[in-house]
DNA sequence: TCAGGGTGTCAGTCTTATCTGACAGGGGGG
DNA sequence: CCCCCCTGTCAGATAAGACTGACACCCTGA
Protein backbone atom coordinates (compact mmCIF):
# COMPACT_ATOMS: atom_id res chain seq x y z
CA UNK A 1 0.00 0.00 0.00
CA UNK A 2 1.91 2.67 -1.06
CA UNK A 3 -0.24 5.05 0.51
CA UNK A 4 -0.85 8.00 -2.45
CA UNK A 5 -3.53 10.15 -1.13
CA UNK A 6 -5.40 10.70 -3.90
CA UNK A 7 -7.84 12.95 -2.37
CA UNK A 8 -8.22 15.65 0.84
CA UNK A 9 -10.96 13.44 1.95
CA UNK A 10 -8.60 10.63 2.35
CA UNK A 11 -5.82 12.67 4.44
CA UNK A 12 -8.72 14.06 6.30
CA UNK A 13 -9.82 10.19 6.83
CA UNK A 14 -6.80 9.50 7.97
CA UNK A 15 -5.75 11.98 10.30
CA UNK A 16 -9.17 11.85 12.18
CA UNK A 17 -8.27 7.83 12.20
CA UNK A 18 -5.36 8.42 13.64
CA UNK A 19 -6.16 11.55 16.04
CA UNK A 20 -7.01 9.29 19.38
CA UNK A 21 -4.95 7.83 21.79
CA UNK A 22 -6.69 4.94 21.67
CA UNK A 23 -6.87 4.06 18.56
CA UNK A 24 -3.16 4.98 18.68
CA UNK A 25 -2.25 2.56 21.31
CA UNK A 26 -4.20 -0.29 19.06
CA UNK A 27 -2.33 0.70 15.77
CA UNK A 28 1.06 0.23 18.13
CA UNK A 29 -0.29 -3.30 19.26
CA UNK A 30 -1.34 -4.32 15.93
CA UNK A 31 1.92 -3.92 14.77
CA UNK A 32 3.77 -6.49 16.77
CA UNK A 33 1.10 -8.51 15.03
CA UNK A 34 -2.62 -9.83 14.71
CA UNK A 35 -4.91 -10.16 17.49
CA UNK A 36 -8.95 -11.06 17.63
CA UNK A 37 -10.61 -8.17 19.20
CA UNK A 38 -12.07 -9.72 23.09
CA UNK A 39 -8.22 -10.59 23.16
CA UNK A 40 -6.86 -7.12 22.31
CA UNK A 41 -10.14 -5.36 24.46
CA UNK A 42 -7.61 -7.67 27.46
CA UNK A 43 -4.90 -6.33 26.48
CA UNK A 44 -5.30 -2.55 26.38
CA UNK A 45 -8.10 -2.50 29.22
CA UNK A 46 -10.63 -1.23 27.31
CA UNK A 47 -14.68 -1.78 26.88
CA UNK A 48 -14.97 -4.46 23.98
CA UNK A 49 -17.72 -2.52 22.28
CA UNK A 50 -15.44 0.52 22.56
CA UNK A 51 -12.62 -1.27 20.96
CA UNK A 52 -15.14 -2.27 18.68
CA UNK A 53 -15.90 1.39 17.69
CA UNK A 54 -12.30 2.52 17.56
CA UNK A 55 -11.43 -0.89 15.33
CA UNK A 56 -14.02 0.32 12.47
CA UNK A 57 -12.83 3.73 12.19
CA UNK A 58 -9.20 2.73 11.87
CA UNK A 59 -10.70 0.00 9.11
CA UNK A 60 -12.61 2.38 7.76
CA UNK A 61 -9.46 4.63 7.18
CA UNK A 62 -8.10 1.78 5.60
CA UNK A 63 -5.78 1.44 8.19
CA UNK A 64 -6.55 -2.35 9.55
CA UNK A 65 -8.43 -5.03 7.84
CA UNK A 66 -10.32 -7.55 9.74
CA UNK A 67 -11.21 -10.67 9.06
CA UNK A 68 -13.49 -13.03 10.60
CA UNK A 69 -11.92 -16.75 10.85
CA UNK A 70 -13.60 -20.01 11.87
CA UNK A 71 -11.50 -21.87 13.64
CA UNK A 72 -11.17 -25.69 13.92
CA UNK A 73 -13.37 -25.81 16.63
CA UNK A 74 -16.01 -24.24 14.93
CA UNK A 75 -16.14 -20.57 16.84
CA UNK A 76 -15.92 -17.84 15.51
CA UNK A 77 -12.74 -15.51 15.67
CA UNK A 78 -12.15 -11.69 14.09
CA UNK A 79 -8.60 -11.60 13.86
CA UNK A 80 -7.00 -7.63 13.06
CA UNK A 81 -3.71 -6.64 11.56
CA UNK A 82 -2.82 -3.51 10.49
CA UNK A 83 -2.10 -2.35 6.78
CA UNK A 84 1.56 -1.46 6.21
CA UNK A 85 1.39 2.48 5.40
CA UNK A 86 3.49 5.27 4.73
CA UNK A 87 2.34 8.87 5.21
CA UNK A 88 4.53 11.53 4.45
CA UNK A 89 3.24 14.49 5.98
CA UNK A 90 4.56 18.16 5.03
CA UNK A 91 2.78 21.45 4.25
CA UNK A 92 3.56 20.88 0.82
CA UNK A 93 1.69 17.87 0.79
CA UNK A 94 -1.70 19.31 2.53
CA UNK A 95 -1.35 22.15 0.22
CA UNK A 96 -2.21 19.67 -2.43
CA UNK A 97 -4.48 17.09 -0.83
CA UNK A 98 -6.55 20.55 0.19
CA UNK A 99 -7.09 20.87 -3.35
CA UNK A 100 -9.71 18.25 -3.20
CA UNK A 101 -11.12 18.95 0.15
CA UNK A 102 -15.01 19.86 0.94
CA UNK A 103 -15.47 23.40 1.99
CA UNK A 104 -18.02 21.92 4.78
CA UNK A 105 -16.14 18.55 5.49
CA UNK A 106 -19.12 16.45 5.58
CA UNK A 107 -16.82 14.02 3.49
CA UNK A 108 -20.01 13.47 1.15
CA UNK A 109 -18.94 12.52 -2.36
CA UNK A 110 -19.61 15.72 -5.00
CA UNK A 111 -18.13 14.20 -8.02
CA UNK B 1 12.50 21.74 12.14
CA UNK B 2 13.49 18.04 11.91
CA UNK B 3 9.82 17.25 13.55
CA UNK B 4 11.22 14.06 15.46
CA UNK B 5 8.23 13.53 17.70
CA UNK B 6 10.05 13.50 21.24
CA UNK B 7 6.42 11.66 23.05
CA UNK B 8 3.11 10.09 21.63
CA UNK B 9 1.74 13.26 23.47
CA UNK B 10 3.59 15.25 20.52
CA UNK B 11 2.55 12.93 17.90
CA UNK B 12 -1.03 12.94 18.98
CA UNK B 13 -1.25 16.83 19.37
CA UNK B 14 -0.08 17.37 16.11
CA UNK B 15 -2.25 14.69 14.68
CA UNK B 16 -5.43 16.33 16.77
CA UNK B 17 -4.06 19.39 15.28
CA UNK B 18 -4.39 18.38 11.63
CA UNK B 19 -7.62 16.22 12.14
CA UNK B 20 -9.84 19.03 10.73
CA UNK B 21 -10.81 20.27 7.56
CA UNK B 22 -10.65 23.93 8.44
CA UNK B 23 -6.70 23.86 9.94
CA UNK B 24 -5.79 21.81 6.68
CA UNK B 25 -6.77 24.38 4.71
CA UNK B 26 -5.29 27.26 7.50
CA UNK B 27 -2.02 24.87 6.81
CA UNK B 28 -2.60 25.05 3.16
CA UNK B 29 -3.05 28.82 2.74
CA UNK B 30 -0.18 29.49 4.78
CA UNK B 31 1.66 27.73 3.14
CA UNK B 32 2.03 30.04 0.11
CA UNK B 33 3.15 32.86 1.85
CA UNK B 34 2.07 34.52 5.54
CA UNK B 35 -1.08 36.54 6.44
CA UNK B 36 -2.43 38.21 9.43
CA UNK B 37 -5.58 36.43 10.71
CA UNK B 38 -8.34 39.04 9.34
CA UNK B 39 -7.31 38.69 5.88
CA UNK B 40 -6.93 35.22 6.27
CA UNK B 41 -10.49 34.96 7.56
CA UNK B 42 -11.72 36.65 4.81
CA UNK B 43 -10.20 34.40 2.62
CA UNK B 44 -10.89 31.22 3.81
CA UNK B 45 -14.35 32.54 4.65
CA UNK B 46 -14.79 31.97 8.05
CA UNK B 47 -15.71 33.45 11.84
CA UNK B 48 -12.85 35.25 12.80
CA UNK B 49 -12.92 34.21 16.30
CA UNK B 50 -13.29 30.45 14.98
CA UNK B 51 -10.00 31.08 12.38
CA UNK B 52 -8.14 32.54 15.88
CA UNK B 53 -9.35 29.36 17.69
CA UNK B 54 -8.17 26.71 14.97
CA UNK B 55 -4.99 29.21 14.84
CA UNK B 56 -4.00 28.78 18.73
CA UNK B 57 -4.92 25.02 18.03
CA UNK B 58 -2.25 24.46 15.10
CA UNK B 59 0.34 26.84 17.42
CA UNK B 60 -0.11 24.96 20.22
CA UNK B 61 1.03 21.64 18.10
CA UNK B 62 3.84 23.88 16.80
CA UNK B 63 2.75 23.40 13.07
CA UNK B 64 2.46 27.37 13.14
CA UNK B 65 4.00 30.48 14.60
CA UNK B 66 2.26 33.66 15.01
CA UNK B 67 3.75 37.06 15.54
CA UNK B 68 2.24 40.18 16.51
CA UNK B 69 3.86 42.99 14.81
CA UNK B 70 3.24 46.41 14.74
CA UNK B 71 3.07 48.60 11.44
CA UNK B 72 4.50 52.12 10.08
CA UNK B 73 1.02 53.53 10.98
CA UNK B 74 1.36 52.35 14.43
CA UNK B 75 -1.55 49.55 14.07
CA UNK B 76 -1.17 45.64 15.22
CA UNK B 77 -1.07 43.27 13.00
CA UNK B 78 -1.16 39.63 13.70
CA UNK B 79 1.23 37.64 11.31
CA UNK B 80 1.16 33.69 11.05
CA UNK B 81 3.20 31.41 9.16
CA UNK B 82 3.89 27.91 8.87
CA UNK B 83 6.56 25.77 10.62
CA UNK B 84 8.12 23.55 7.67
CA UNK B 85 7.54 19.91 9.10
CA UNK B 86 7.80 16.97 7.57
CA UNK B 87 6.35 14.27 9.57
CA UNK B 88 6.56 10.42 8.99
CA UNK B 89 3.60 7.89 9.65
CA UNK B 90 4.33 4.24 9.30
CA UNK B 91 2.72 1.55 12.20
CA UNK B 92 6.50 1.25 13.19
CA UNK B 93 6.97 4.89 14.03
CA UNK B 94 3.29 4.98 16.15
CA UNK B 95 4.64 2.00 17.90
CA UNK B 96 7.33 3.50 19.05
CA UNK B 97 5.90 6.84 19.85
CA UNK B 98 2.74 4.81 22.01
CA UNK B 99 5.16 3.96 24.21
CA UNK B 100 5.43 7.43 25.95
CA UNK B 101 1.88 7.80 25.68
CA UNK B 102 -0.34 8.79 28.34
CA UNK B 103 -3.23 5.76 29.01
CA UNK B 104 -6.61 8.37 28.95
CA UNK B 105 -4.64 11.16 26.88
CA UNK B 106 -5.58 13.75 29.07
CA UNK B 107 -2.73 15.47 27.78
CA UNK B 108 -0.90 16.59 31.62
CA UNK B 109 2.76 16.94 31.42
CA UNK B 110 4.39 13.80 32.96
CA UNK B 111 8.45 14.67 32.50
C1' DT C 1 -15.89 63.18 16.70
C1' DC C 2 -16.87 59.47 13.97
C1' DA C 3 -16.03 55.54 10.78
C1' DG C 4 -12.90 51.79 9.67
C1' DG C 5 -9.78 48.01 10.32
C1' DG C 6 -7.12 45.26 13.70
C1' DT C 7 -6.59 42.23 18.00
C1' DG C 8 -8.13 39.60 21.90
C1' DT C 9 -11.65 37.29 24.73
C1' DC C 10 -16.05 35.79 26.52
C1' DA C 11 -20.61 33.20 27.51
C1' DG C 12 -23.59 30.35 25.49
C1' DT C 13 -25.22 27.10 22.00
C1' DC C 14 -25.05 23.38 19.20
C1' DT C 15 -23.12 19.44 17.12
C1' DT C 16 -20.17 15.58 17.29
C1' DA C 17 -17.52 11.94 19.21
C1' DT C 18 -16.83 9.00 22.89
C1' DC C 19 -18.07 5.63 26.20
C1' DT C 20 -20.98 2.31 28.93
C1' DG C 21 -24.07 -1.38 30.11
C1' DA C 22 -27.06 -4.50 28.25
C1' DC C 23 -28.88 -7.55 25.00
C1' DA C 24 -29.26 -11.35 21.28
C1' DG C 25 -27.05 -14.67 19.33
C1' DG C 26 -23.35 -18.97 18.01
C1' DG C 27 -20.58 -22.79 19.44
C1' DG C 28 -17.85 -26.02 22.63
C1' DG C 29 -17.29 -28.73 26.54
C1' DG C 30 -18.14 -30.39 31.31
C1' DC D 1 -28.44 -28.61 31.06
C1' DC D 2 -25.30 -24.88 32.45
C1' DC D 3 -21.05 -22.31 31.90
C1' DC D 4 -17.65 -20.15 29.18
C1' DC D 5 -15.77 -17.44 25.35
C1' DC D 6 -16.57 -15.30 21.26
C1' DT D 7 -19.18 -11.75 17.84
C1' DG D 8 -22.29 -7.98 16.70
C1' DT D 9 -25.40 -4.15 17.77
C1' DC D 10 -28.16 -0.91 20.42
C1' DA D 11 -30.13 3.18 23.17
C1' DG D 12 -28.72 6.41 26.11
C1' DA D 13 -25.60 9.15 29.04
C1' DT D 14 -21.50 11.98 29.00
C1' DA D 15 -17.67 14.58 27.56
C1' DA D 16 -15.39 17.27 24.10
C1' DG D 17 -15.09 20.09 20.31
C1' DA D 18 -16.84 23.49 17.09
C1' DC D 19 -19.10 27.65 16.28
C1' DT D 20 -21.51 32.29 16.88
C1' DG D 21 -22.44 36.97 18.23
C1' DA D 22 -21.09 40.48 21.00
C1' DC D 23 -17.99 43.17 23.62
C1' DA D 24 -13.68 46.06 25.02
C1' DC D 25 -9.76 48.07 23.26
C1' DC D 26 -6.03 50.28 20.11
C1' DC D 27 -4.59 53.30 16.35
C1' DT D 28 -5.45 56.11 11.97
C1' DG D 29 -7.42 59.23 8.83
C1' DA D 30 -11.38 62.08 7.31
Amino acid sequence: MAEVLSSGEELLRVLTALASPHRLRIIAALSEGRTYVSQLARQLRMNRPLLYMHLQRLEAAGLVVGTLETAQDGSSVKYFEVVPFALGLTPEAIRTAARTLDLDGTGKDES
